[in-house]
DNA sequence: TCTGGGGTCCTAGGACCC
DNA sequence: TCTGGGGTCCTAGGACCC
């Protein structure tokens, strides 16, 4: 039997902000993302917000309304960052087999070093790691670990009590047992709309789900009917996947949630291509280069009015639209603007034409098909090679003064996008 | 009052090449 | 004349995770 840990940080965000200051602690905190307070969403919540009901994800005007004396904190990346470099080291030491699921999550096998997920061994070992965070990284940086005998079990088990949990399923007996008192979306895979499905075909929990024969639910979910019946049973056999053997990036991207909604072709054209600077960035520091350029955006709300027909689930009339184009692989921003810009042109029309004067509220741009930069991707002309020379002066001035201190001459004068993220800090490739 | 931003994987039809 | 079949790429869309 395998032995496995689920690591996960409670309130990861916001308990590091706690930990460095200490004016926060003990009090109703919610780090946010964007600068204005306009259009962002809580990232993260303390316990103590938690209690007034405080969740992920929710809008700031709601944080108010249900905690009216919470505090906000504008997120600071690269602070969690380091912070998860540390913990990292410290989990690596007691086995090598470490898989970074995110900035505040990852797995953890132990199997046989420790003994089985139930044995003192494991269980000590857990108490360990919690007592070395406390001291190494701070005390209020807690965390919950989840003790079982595969990925998704040890995940589970570790969500079920925070924070500083430590729960553990010991075998396939005690899943069941746990299985059939959980929700079905309480499982990592089953999400709002694999969970509608499920209840309309009258399945509302686990103990339903077991009953289904395999040939339904590959009839139904496809290949994923085979994963949701191994999940009804505790069954999971994917394995660690640590750190110095996870596959390189397969798409780079980013995205902006305008602070108004627009329809100001300069505007946009400025956004996008300031992302699509971000995203080069990054693919140049990895020396890749990418051919497949993905662009969307997300359109205006719209009230509804009689006669429209209204979008249930997103509550807007239209969405957006997407659209992706190859090009030969590159890294260079211009050329992966000028792809994405003639994308939008192509899908926007569809935006003017739904009544909503082609305003759009969110932009994005991806780069996928990544390989790695040859030769033969770099200039066999004197003028393309002097292209170069200035990308890469430019990116080494960004790497030491930030982002954007030497940019485009179209993005001096925006005064869109002030704050952008840290292009790297996207990055789930941790190197310790 | 009105919904951020970073990713991954899977499916499926059609084009194209050999 | 007309056609087989395997492999890969492209494009679009859907679902999930944190």
């Amino acid at each position: 039997m395998r032995t496995i840990l689920h690591i996960d940080f409670n309130s990861y965000f916001a308990t590091v902000e706690q930990q460095a200051n200490p004016r926060l602690r003990g009090k109703p905190i919610g780090v946010t993302g964007g600068d204005r307070m306009v259009r962002t969403v809580i990232e993260a919540a303390s316990v103590e917000a938690k209690r007034f009901g405080v969740k992920t994800g929710m809008q700031i005007w709601q944080a108010k309304q249900l905690c009216p004396q919470i505090i906000l904190v504008q997120g600071d990346c690269d602070k969690y960052l380091e912070t998860t470099k540390r913990f990292l080291a410290i989990l690596n030491s007691y086995s090598p087999y470490l898989e970074v699921f995110s900035i505040d999550e990852c797995f953890l096998e132990v199997t046989g070093d420790s003994g089985p997920p139930q044995g003192r061994g494991t269980v000590k070992m857990a108490q360990d790691i919690k007592s070395r965070i406390r001291n190494e990284i701070g005390e209020w940086i807690t965390c919950s670990i989840g003790i079982s005998y595969n990925k998704l079990m040890a995940k589970l088990a570790g969500s079920l009590y925070k924070p500083d949990g430590l729960v553990v399923i010991a075998d396939e007996q005690a899943a069941m047992w746990i299985l059939d008192r959980i929700e079905l979306d309480e499982i990592c895979g089953i999400g709002g709309r694999i969970k509608k499905r499920l209840n309309n075909m009258g399945i509302f929990n686990f103990a339903q789900l077991r009953k289904v024969p395999l040939e339904a639910l590959l009839a139904s979910f496809k290949s994923y009917g085979q994963i949701l019946y191994h999940m009804a049973r505790g069954i999971d056999e994917s394995p660690i996947v640590p750190f110095y053997e996870k596959e390189e990036v397969k798409s780079i991207g980013h995205r902006h949630t305008i602070d108004h909604d627009t329809n100001n072709p300069e505007e946009i054209k400025q956004i996008l291509l300031k992302l699509t600077e971000l995203v080069t960035r990054r693919l140049r520091a990895k020396k890749l280069v990418g051919k497949t350029i993905h662009c969307w955006y997300r359109a205006a709300f719209q009230m509804h009015t009689p006669g429209v027909e209204l979008n249930l689930h997103t509550g807007c009339v239209f969405t957006g639209d997407d659209m992706q184009a190859t090009i030969n692989p590159t890294q260079d921003g211009l050329e992966i603007f000028k792809a994405g810009w003639k994308i939008f042109n192509q899908i926007w029309p569809a935006c003017r034409q739904a009544g909503i004067g082609g305003k759009i509220r969110m932009i994005g741009v991806s780069v996928s098909n990544l390989r790695p930069q040859t030769p033969q991707n770099l200039s066999l002309l004197p003028e393309m090679n002097r292209q170069e020379t200035i990308i890469k002066t430019v990116d080494k001035i960004n790497d030491k003064y930030g982002e954007f201190t030497l940019q485009r001459g179209i993005l001096l004068d925006s005064s869109k996008m002030r704050r952008m993220p840290n292009p790297f800090l996207s990055d789930r490739r941790f190197k310790l």
